[in-house]
DNA sequence: GTGAAAGCGCTAACAG
DNA sequence: CTGTTAGCGCTTTCAC
């Protein structure tokens, strides 16, 4: 039901005219004097009028809103890109659909599905930790749907994705535990197949190889939910802690698994940096008043949700089928603080 | 534009059926033989049918979807919140449409003007920080939509609320401290108006009446936008630093107070506990890892969002106008760490 | 300049 | 049991 609304035909028997006339008066038509746009727009405005958009999605085909995809706003990176994403979409006229896949695969075709089938205009998406198989927007994209991806992409689909520079994250990180001082570098991370795991991971790889360490497998432990689990998080660490040659620092990535390993260090009275060096990816504002306060790699989650935002309302506004695409990189921010400091 | 389906034209003309019987058979009328309601529920899944829910909304006048405004999702409390209202939407069949007021009157009244014009069946809200006049909603209350406060909530319009126990949240803060050798205790809180303010407020009073200490007006302090803008913060705390009478302890409101509280304390190398107790309402689940880690007062949001929605579903499903109202309170939990050890 | 009419996809009286 | 018809609110030909 809409509450807030009279309707084009409340405004015709009023003024003594028909829909037709009152609907293309208010859209400014050329067709339509002066005198009766002037009528009309009145009228309306007097009677805060405003077309329902329900009608005019399914006369027009198009709805006006797009659908998002992350895997949990209670991560702030997250809700960071969705801010980002809100303030393009409004400003544009649209309004978004947020939906969660809480890291699990099906969820996340339940929702695209559910957000497809709500007659989206298009879809922006971070595929979840357990997305393998990405059928499901193919076909999509396919059938003509615009898609922009961000944060955790594909390469399978060909359309506009912006991410971070994750190499760089992983690789600056690396090298300031190097710097540091730092030789055992362990790296706590999501599953390997999302794209963001392999980025940082070749930054990491890179900055040792640079430093002339060789990569130690038993040193590479991953969640296979990200740290969505606590449990996923602990056996990754107990494993690092029990091996005969114990890292001296940790490299994690993806908020969770970053601020439960500092849960866990402490926990297990661990002192940071002396017995373990640690840095991750973290979003939280909370980073300056973490015991220790935390080194991080920041990424620009708001500017990340306003460019993804951009590119796909461009795709959506285009007049004809787009076969260019980008894919932005954003520039992340490193931030050391006491969890790094020099040995 | 509906990416994924075809329409139950498709089906008739497939069928060799009338529109209306396809829809009926797909409704499980009782009037379609069970023959045809095979044939086409068949047809219907082979071609993954899905019905248009724009069609269906324009139709019937209701869009199964609920409204939401929150403050910011960036705060942990409300991303919780709204995960709770997701776990009972979605399980219902609806859809939420989440949107944010950053405490501001102005985007509030916008907001909900949107959503109403988007057409939901109902709203769950949170009022925000400025807001003093709720003539926005009781019109649309009084027009019938379904509304249901929680957490901020206002007595001028009676209907579903679902709250904390602020004043217990207040009473058992205040008590913790005084039990732990503090006397004089600050508190830094939100503006007057809403009404978590109150309550906490409330409580807080009552546990120092009790212990026999007056209330100094000097040692409250609130933030216009609670806590959204650090300076709010600092000119708060500031003011208290520079009494004669320092206070010992603080008790902060809202996550965003909390936390900011915390990171200013720790900037201007202000011992927590030995120089000044902090406890504070926080949702963050790093307060165990901060430094030091922070007592709190924790709200069961994901419940709140649980309990809001299935109160709201009620409402909008109800056969006949609902004039019995109940507010629930849901207990919150004080939980005692390094931030208020005894002296 | 204005209006009549069709139709977006669906539902629901009402006939048959 | 099935089909015809009207209509939700809006836009858009096509007549007048």
């Amino acid at each position: 039901m809409n509450f807030s609304s009279i309707t084009i035909k409340d405004i015709a028997t009023a003024l003594n005219l028909s829909v037709s006339t009152v609907s293309k008066a208010l859209r400014d038509s050329y067709e339509i004097s002066e005198n009766t746009k002037k009528l009309v727009t009145g009228y309306a405005q007097e009677h805060n009028y405003r077309p329902n958009p329900i009608a005019q999605s399914l006369k027009q085909g198009r709805s006006k809103s797009i659908g998002i995809v992350v895997s949990t706003i209670e991560n702030q990176f997250f809700s960071q890109v969705i801010n980002g994403i809100e303030s393009v979409a409004y400003e544009n006229g649209f309004n978004v659909i947020i939906t969660q896949t809480h890291e699990s695969y099906e969820l996340e075709v339940k929702n695209v599905g559910h957000l497809t089938h709500r007659s989206i205009d298009g879809l922006l998406i971070s595929l979840s930790t357990e997305t393998k198989d990405i059928a499901h927007l193919k076909t999509l994209h396919k059938q003509g749907l615009p898609i922009v991806f961000f944060d955790r992409v594909t390469d399978e689909i060909d359309t506009h994705k912006v991410i971070a520079d994750n190499f760089k994250g992983g690789y600056d990180a690396t090298c300031h535990l190097l710097d540091s001082g730092y030789k055992r570098i362990a790296h706590i991370t999501s599953p390997a197949n999302i794209s963001i795991t392999k980025e940082r991971f070749a930054g990491y790889s890179k900055a040792l190889e640079e430093a002339g360490i060789a990569i130690d497998d038993d040193y590479i432990k991953y969640c296979p939910h990200g740290g969505r689990d606590i449990g996923e998080v602990e056996n990754a660490l107990n494993e690092l802690l029990s091996l005969k040659n114990k890292p001296d620092a940790i490299f994690t990535t993806s908020d969770r698994i970053t601020t439960t390993t500092l849960m866990l260090l402490n926990r297990l009275k661990i002192k940071i940096p002396q017995e373990i060096a640690l840095i991750g990816y973290t979003n939280t504002t909370l980073a300056d008043v973490l015991n220790p306060s935390l080194s991080s790699v920041y990424q620009p989650g708001f500017e990340m949700g306003q460019k993804a935002t951009q590119k796909l309302l461009e795709l959506i506004l285009a007049k004809r089928p787009v076969y260019e695409f980008e894919t932005l990189v954003l520039p992340t921010q490193l931030v050391t603080r006491d969890s790094t400091a020099r040995q």
